[in-house]
Parts: structure tokens; C-alpha cells; sequence
RNA sequence: GGUCCGUUCGUCUAGGGGUUAGGACGCCAGGUUUUCAUCCUGGUAACAGGGGUUCGAUUCCCCUACGGACUACCA
């Protein structure tokens, strides 16, 4: 172990909206820089102009920042590691390039793509895998093919050319993996692949080991996709001669969907009735709009605890866990190695569980906010609070708050049939009569005082409580359902109660 | 096809040569409750298969099967 200062970064492609697979990248490598005192930078890995879409870029640093996870160094921040964008990076990488080809471990390729192409079916047809490597590459438009003066002359006449690395020959490579432990690869089964683009541009490969050395990178942990290319990137930090500050590399499992098979993609989401996004978007182009989890009503807390679920745990019981609590105790070590399914009721189960550890006042301010405003509901923020404090542990979402919490602000104008049958019995009005005169009498409409004269009354008469509360609910709430219904009658008071019961008689049928 | 990675309840997972294989989500049942829900209690359900190694393997090794990733002048 190298005491090196840690330095992690998240290297995303502004290609689109980031998955929740790539905001779980991002928390691991933030919690891993918390739990080590390092630091976090945000990298945006730009080199493919052709696939840039506008607007992605603040929707990655608006995602993380609505995750709670803060950047101390990159593209939104600043830093002295700068510029955090590669495309702004562009100057500086060819010079590796040309070091590379110096060194005699990269070489010109002359290939057009459609050359290639019609290579590669040929082969097909045949029955072959086309691999541009030791075994082709001799045979191909390149310098190492070509003599050296036409070469010369091809770039100086201006021919379109790519920088290819010049993979060894029957290699065995060992190398370590902090997740996956050992990894064996030959290099004779891996092919020369484009470092830099005939745009000018360098593949995500160079300005990838380039950056991550430039920026004093101490761990690459990235998602698993990226593990049959740790070999060429171990290759070029030993082609520059960086292996003394090559970073350790950790590769995360994948998720995977639901149901069916394959790695969670930005598509699945929707169609299977879950968002993949961690906030909602809207493509520039078709204006499709995608759902997220914040707009879903998920609490940001909810889903960067269950994200961290995916693929790591703590090793006790402890299921709950705030930021605080995940970045001192997350470690590479506690992340399995095989993929997860997503279960989206799981994410549902955790947003209950901060629901309810919110105060009233939180959950009453979004309450009115969320639903009530929508309704063109006023109230008084102090029932509004009280009322969702007596519902809120039956709830995963604010939204759902509003079934629970109707009759408070609307009084019932239809009454649950299935209630009514099984409640509203023929002797049900005159006992309710009776129970109007109780309440008319009360003068202290509290909770527990009109709780402790119905009681008394019903004591007295013998005719057991269901008889009595369950048309009471029914008349109050419209259906079976609501917390205690003396608490209920309280905040409503005394008027309203009275009303409410009056239209009941009158409008249940038996 | 090739290369690499993986495989414990339906799902997320703990565990690890000798355990009643533990927890959570979901589901089911019972209890509490004047209702619904919460809550409590209980239940359902797993070491992919075959060979080794060993006194003993779910745990270590190999093979098979299955799953996954990669295989672009995309990241």
C-alpha cells in the first residue's frame, strides 16, 4: 500500500441524462474519498463531439448535487488541476500521442474507417474475427507496414490517419484488482486500439491514463464494463513510464434490471414502471420525457442509501444510513463482485423509512407544497402539520399523504359502499342521533375528553363500540379508513362534526 | 465466435471447512386496533450441477451449465 493522498474522480460522457448505475459510481467514489480524507473531482469526458448533447452536462452536476454529493475539484468548481473538461484538454494530448509513437509503442494507421469495415465483413463472411493487432497489422495501411518515406509523405500530403497503440505479443499481464483481486490477461488476444482520433480528438483510452496521471489520481474506480480494458491502460501508464504513479483500479459490479436479462440501460426505465434517472429529462431532440426519482417523490436520502445497498454493504444489520454514516463506513472491500438486480420496491421501502423519520413540519410543508397547493387547498400550516404527523408512518410518499388525509380538508360526499354495508346498520340513525345530542353537549371538544363521554355513553347503553364508531367513521371520513377518530373530530371541531354526521343521515342508503 | 468477470432464499445480501445457513424487501398467517394502516409475532423460501481435496465441503481446486461485460476513429 502506497501512502499516496486519495484522489478519486467520476469521469462521466455528456452523451445524456446520467443512469443511476453512473450516480452509483460517482457516491462510491465519493464515499471512498470521504472515508480516506481524499479528494472528489468531476471529469467530463468530452472527446466525442459527434455524440455531445447539450443540457447533459448541468444535469450531471445538478444530480450530484441533488444526491448530496459534493465535487471538490472539476468542470462546475474549478480547480488547480485544470481545465476538468477534456474537450478544453485537447491541446495537450497529442504530444503524449507523438511520445508514444517515439517510443515505438504506438504507430500511424492510414485505415479509413470503411476500409475497415469491409475488412471486418469480409471476414465475417469467412467465418473469422477481424483483429487489428500483431497478427494483421503488418498487412494494413500503417507506418509500421509502410516505408518510412511514404509515411512521411502521406502526412505531409495531409492523409487522415489514427494513432494506434502497438500491443505486445504474448504477454501474460497479472494485475491486481482491489474489488476482483488477481486478473490474468495475454496481451496476443487484445487488439492495437486508437488512441487518437483523426479529428484530432483522443479516445477516451489516452486522455483517460493521461488525465488520471495529470491529475494525481491514486484509485480509477469505475463500473465493470471497463475491466477488459484495464490491460491497454495499464500498458500505456507502463509505455509512459508512470508506473510508479499508476492509480490502483477498482471495478464495480454492474446493475442489472429487474426483470429479464442484461445490465440496466437508460431505456428500461419507464417501460418497466421505474425511473433510471436520478432526475427527470427531456430529450433536446425528440422531447420524450424521462422519468426520475426526485420528480417520483424520493427523497434524495432514499435513493443514495439504497444506491449504496447496491453492491456494498456494511456487514451488520444497519440498513439505514445517512451520507455521514456511509462515507465512514464504506470500503472497496465490502463491494461484492457479482451484479445486483435493481428492485424498485425495495427503493420504495427506504423512501418509508425517511419519510417517517422526517418531522411534521417537513412532511407538512411538502404536503401543502406537493399536493394541497395543486389543489387550490389553503390551510393552516399547524393542522397541516398535525395531520400528516398522524399519518405519515402509513405512507412511502408524500404524494400518497392525500388519500390518507382527504377528509381533513374536504368533507365526504360520497360514502364507501362496502363500508356502509358492513357499518350502516337499521338502527344506525337513531343511535347516531343520540350521538349527535352527546356532541352537541361537549363543551371541551378535545380528543380525550369527547373520547371519554362518547365511551361513557356507550358503556352505559351496552351497545358495544363498532355499533357506534364504525357509522360515526363512515360519516366523518366517507370509508373505513383514518387515525383516531376522536383526534380526527377535534381538528375538524364541533360545527363541522355535527354537519358531516347530519349529511350522512340523510344521504346513506342503507 | 473470442477474451475476461461472476453464481447463497423471488430480490438485495451476511457467513464461511463442522452453523438449526443469519438479516432485509416482497409475500402469507396470527396478534394489537372501534376502522384502515402502522406496529408486534410467526411463516414461506437459498448454498447451480458434477468431480476432486478432506474425517468432514455450501465454504478450497477443477470441469460443466447458466448469467454478465467487452470485442468502434463511443465512452
Amino acid at each position: 500500500m502506497n501512502d499516496k493522498k486519495v484522489r478519486v474522480r467520476f469521469a462521466p460522457s455528456p452523451t445524456g441524462p446520467l443512469h443511476m448505475g453512473g450516480v452509483r459510481t460517482a457516491l462510491f467514489n465519493y464515499l471512498f474519498a470521504r472515508r480516506h480524507n481524499g479528494e472528489f473531482l468531476l471529469r467530463i469526458e468530452d472527446t466525442d463531439q459527434t455524440r455531445y448533447v447539450p443540457g447533459a452536462e448541468d444535469y450531471i452536476a445538478e444530480a450530484l448535487k441533488w444526491c448530496g454529493i459534493q465535487i471538490d475539484e472539476g468542470a462546475t468548481v474549478g480547480g488547480e488541476f485544470g481545465p476538468y473538461r477534456q474537450s478544453e484538454r485537447k491541446p495537450m494530448y497529442r504530444k503524449y500521442a507523438d511520445q508514444l509513437i517515439a517510443s515505438g509503442n504506438a504507430y500511424y494507421a492510414f485505415d479509413t474507417p470503411e476500409e475497415l469495415d469491409a475488412i471486418r465483413s469480409q471476414y465475417e463472411e469467412e467465418k473469422k474475427t477481424f483483429t487489428y493487432n500483431y497478427a494483421s497489422r503488418e498487412n494494413l495501411n500503417n507506418s509500421l507496414a509502410l516505408a518510412a518515406d511514404v509515411v512521411k509523405a502521406k502526412i505531409e500530403a495531409g492523409d487522415h490517419y489514427v494513432v494506434r497503440f502497438k500491443m505486445p505479443v504474448g504477454e501474460e499481464l497479472h494485475l491486481e484488482d482491489e474489488i476482483r483481486g488477481h486478473v490474468v490477461f495475454n496481451t496476443s488476444a487484445l487488439d492495437d486500439k486508437v488512441l487518437f482520433k483523426s479529428d484530432g480528438m483522443p479516445t477516451y483510452h489516452l486522455a483517460n491514463v493521461v488525465d488520471d496521471y495529470l491529475m494525481k489520481i491514486s484509485h480509477v474506480i469505475r463500473g465493470e464494463e471497463w475491466l477488459p480494458s484495464m490491460p491497454l491502460h495499464v500498458l500505456l501508464y507502463r509505455s509512459f513510464g508512470w508506473e510508479a504513479d499508476m492509480p490502483k483500479f477498482a471495478h464495480l459490479p454492474l446493475i442489472l434490471k429487474p426483470v429479464g436479462k442484461g445490465k440496466l440501460s437508460k431505456r428500461d426505465g419507464d417501460k418497466l414502471g421505474f425511473p433510471v434517472f436520478p432526475l427527470e429529462w427531456t430529450d433536446p431532440k425528440s422531447k420524450e420525457i424521462a422519468s426520475g426519482y426526485r420528480e417520483g417523490g424520493y427523497f434524495p436520502e432514499a435513493f443514495v442509501n439504497m444506491l449504496a445497498f447496491l453492491g456494498w454493504n456494511p456487514g451488520t444489520e444497519q440498513e439505514i444510513f445517512s451520507m455521514e454514516e456511509l462515507s465512514q463506513s464504506f470500503s472497496l472491500e465490502r463491494v461484492g463482485k457479482s451484479g445486483s438486480k435493481f428492485d424498485p420496491e425495495k427503493t420504495k421501502w427506504f423512501n418509508h423509512q425517511y419519510l417517517i423519520k422526517k418531522s411534521d413540519e417537513e412532511i407538512g410543508a411538502l404536503f401543502a407544497e406537493q399536493v394541497l397547493k395543486s389543489k387550490g387547498i389553503q390551510a393552516d400550516s399547524t393542522i397541516v402539520n398535525r395531520v400528516c404527523g398522524m399519518v405519515k408512518d402509513r405512507v412511502r410518499f408524500v404524494s400518497e399523504l392525500w388519500d390518507q388525509l382527504n377528509f381533513f380538508f374536504e368533507s365526504p360526499k360520497e360514502f364507501d359502499a362496502k363500508a356502509a354495508k358492513k357499518g350502516w346498520k337499521e338502527d344506525t340513525p337513531v343511535l347516531m342521533l343520540e350521538l349527535i345530542d352527546i356532541l352537541k353537549g361537549i363543551e371541551d371538544f378535545t380528543s380525550a375528553n369527547s373520547e371519554e363521554i362518547v365511551k361513557e355513553w356507550i358503556t352505559a347503553k351496552e351497545i358495544g363500540f363498532g355499533k357506534v364508531m364504525n357509522p360515526f367513521r363512515l360519516a366523518i371520513v366517507g370509508a373505513g379508513k383514518g387515525p383516531h377518530m376522536f383526534d380526527i373530530i377535534e381538528i375538524l371541531g364541533k360545527e363541522e362534526t355535527l354537519a358531516r354526521l347530519n349529511y350522512a343521515m340523510e344521504n346513506i342508503k342503507k
